[in-house]
DNA sequence: GCCACTAATGCGACAAGTTGCAGCAGAGAT
DNA sequence: ATCTCTGCTGCAACTTGTCGCATTAGTGGC
């Protein structure tokens, strides 16, 4: 478990990863439009997590004409390529982790509002025992487990 | 692990604990109020998880001039209560479980939709090592983890 | 039964997404 | 350069909640 923040993920520091977008898109027929490349450009100077609404923000700054759902839209075109992730933060909204190398949970103190991420090592044994028991196969990205930390226990 | 659906909690069975909610109100100076009967009502007959959109429905079956804020704020109440619990649903709606006797999570198949409930045994490993570890304490019943189900992984 | 105190309601505005549809515009073929 | 095919966009309406504020109405005391 590790404060949360920025996280060391590959995402900014390789950029031949967002190079390669418009060709993963051609390979499947999509196409490479000029809002995408806005929200591409947007990507690829983020790090660790972002809600959807910061993503459209961000977007506006570049170009004000920005419209939600083609943001919305791409995202879940980007999130079938695998580029992005998504879960739901503790207050059910749309959190978006950008080329999540290390595949990790959320861990949100409801008292102090603080978030850790939750290493896979930290739910090995719960995804193991889902595996084995149910034949269930853990999202990781997709959990945030809810509760209170050690300063808000006291 | 149960399949989900009607759950034995002991809510509906248990008559008693509505009948106490107006006296629980007024030991803390909260009101008894015609909105508030609504909603108790519909909860008594209720039985699992609703979302906070079922609930509003159902008390405008009874009273059309339901107002959905007074609805959600009444919950928040209750939850304060521990009548209710909330949690989010893998899309990240609101989803309350009525009286929940035994605490659960939820287990939920992105591909195929379908939920199952989570009991305390099934994830006792992960909220030991998280507590001891780390010294939080998981609130189970906020938590979904998302991932695909047996049947799905074929 | 009437008062006063303040909790709760109703309402309007707002936030974050989602969806259907008509029209626009990438991309490859000619 | 133009044509065609269809993926994508922009728009508008809708869903699920949340919030602030003026007004209403439970409750206990007299």
């Amino acid at each position: 478990m590790s404060l949360s923040g920025p996280s060391v993920s590959a995402g900014p520091a390789d950029p031949l990863v967002w190079d390669s977008v418009r060709d993963r898109l051609h390979d499947r027929g999509l196409r490479w439009t000029p809002q995408r490349r806005v929200l591409v450009a947007v990507l690829a100077e983020t790090r660790g997590h972002v809600t959807g609404a910061e993503l459209v923000e961000r977007c506006r700054e570049r170009d004000p004409a920005t419209i939600p759902s083609t943001v919305y839209r791409t995202l879940d075109v980007l999130e079938d390529l695998g580029i992005v992730r998504h879960g739901h933060g503790p207050d059910g909204r749309e959190e978006y982790h950008v080329l999540p190398d290390a595949i990790h949970g959320h861990l949100h103190c409801k008292a102090c509002g603080s978030t850790w991420e939750l290493e896979a090592t930290d739910v090995t044994a719960l995804v193991r025992a889902l595996d084995d028991e149910h034949g269930f196969e853990v999202d990781l990205s997709h959990v945030t487990i809810v509760g209170r930390c050690r300063r808000c226990r006291d």
